[in-house]
DNA sequence: TTTTGGTAAGTAACCACTCACTCACCGACG
DNA sequence: CGTCGGTGAGTGAGTGGTTACTTACCAAAA
């Protein structure tokens, strides 16, 4: 029933070569921007003459809606999230979302995407922030505001609260990907380090109880 | 004395019309990119002919040089922190440098100048990087450093805690100027929640304080 | 044969930058 | 006083090269 099923081709079905040029795209458009990428090096880069680039994308600014409109989904995230949030650890639902973003950092090329479209202001950069990130910082001030009421958090405004944690994340992602600053503390150590000041910063303390071990001496 | 004191004259000093050249670049450069501004605009802006821009400088790139070179500083912000940091007046520290960032925000085309030039990978911004924000995050660090061995703030790293901080400002206003998104707090508000939310959170808290309750019931 | 993947060779517009030139201003000199 | 020449501010009209995008055509599949 596969309409392209070869095994060995001189050509490329549409679907193959379409993918190759984003994947050709994306990683041009991250490293130089929408302005500072030739069609004629996404042809080289992908290995295609430039009119084919064309015959896929009607315009430059098409292959680039295609590339946002593909990439990136913190569906997976929230899904691990959920599991940790359902129990109210809340170390654990912190810790997994700075891992996510630190440790295994999705790759490099997507900040840069994102910063480049938005500072380049193209209508897409907007609307892939309200879908994708919007969602995000929802969620994460969400769960905040149910800590508050369950009375395991002080009262702040749940969405600043959300953003200035997010906005730790972020930071760090933007001086070590875009300014070129060394890490000088292990990702472990790092994580550790935001997601407690963090959550002391958030947390009502029985003061009953036992000291917690999230600073390791 | 002074060699060009014109009160009414159709020409200008060279000093002035490089002054005016910087001033219609800079906000072209920030609002479009480097490679999204042409000379013609630049001129256009400026009021004059494209081939004057190219006298004053000898190519576009030494134009973008000029103004990242002439720009910012913080040694104002310091020199005023510096007051409450010898009074170990923390709150007031941390929440000179959130007003400073957000209420009065140095305007917003130095952020956008500062990113762009760092995505388009002009070894200026790192040199302006180097020089500027270093001494910014090392002073904060140092400061962190000194109330941590001073018994005030737990042991984090200094360095890390003054990246965090920053990092909320930083993208507070990384959402608002470059993302659009709206503010839905006062300015106060949000400097007072994240001032709070950090020092909370690096605050070492005398045990036998307040809101414990020890004697139940 | 028809469809589909692919290209070489354009084209008009635009880019950073240059060149040859004019004009405003000022001080020196008759 | 006038006018004259030197100098720096200022420009219109290019230059060669590059850009996004087209056109006309070809060859491998189906």
């Amino acid at each position: 029933m596969n309409p392209r099923r070869r095994t060995k081709s001189l050509r490329s079905s549409g679907q193959e070569r379409q993918a190759s040029i984003i994947t050709a795209a994306a990683s041009l458009f991250a490293a130089k921007g929408f302005q500072g990428t030739t069609t004629r090096e996404i042809a080289k880069t992908a290995g295609i003459s430039e009119a084919l680039v064309f015959k896929h994308f009607p315009t430059k600014r098409a292959l680039y809606a295609a590339i946002l409109a593909e990439k990136a989904s913190f569906s997976e995230l929230l899904a691990t999230v959920e599991e940790s949030a359902r129990k109210r650890d809340d170390m654990r639902v912190f810790a997994m979302i700075a891992g996510y973003r630190i440790r295994r950092a999705t790759d490099p090329t997507m900040l840069r995407l994102l910063l480049f479209s938005a500072l380049e202001g193209h209508e897409i950069s907007d609307m892939f922030f309200q879908n994708q990130h919007r969602i995000f910082y929802d969620y994460l001030a969400g769960y905040i505001e149910r800590r508050i009421s369950e009375g395991a958090f002080r009262n702040v405004d749940p969405l600043l609260a959300a953003r200035a944690f997010i906005g730790m994340l972020v930071h760090h992602r933007l001086l070590h990907e875009i300014f070129g600053v060394p890490a000088h503390r292990s990702p472990e150590d790092t994580v550790d380090t935001y997601v407690t000041l963090f959550l002391e910063g958030l947390r009502v303390r029985p003061s009953g109880a036992k000291e917690q071990r999230l600073t390791p001496g």
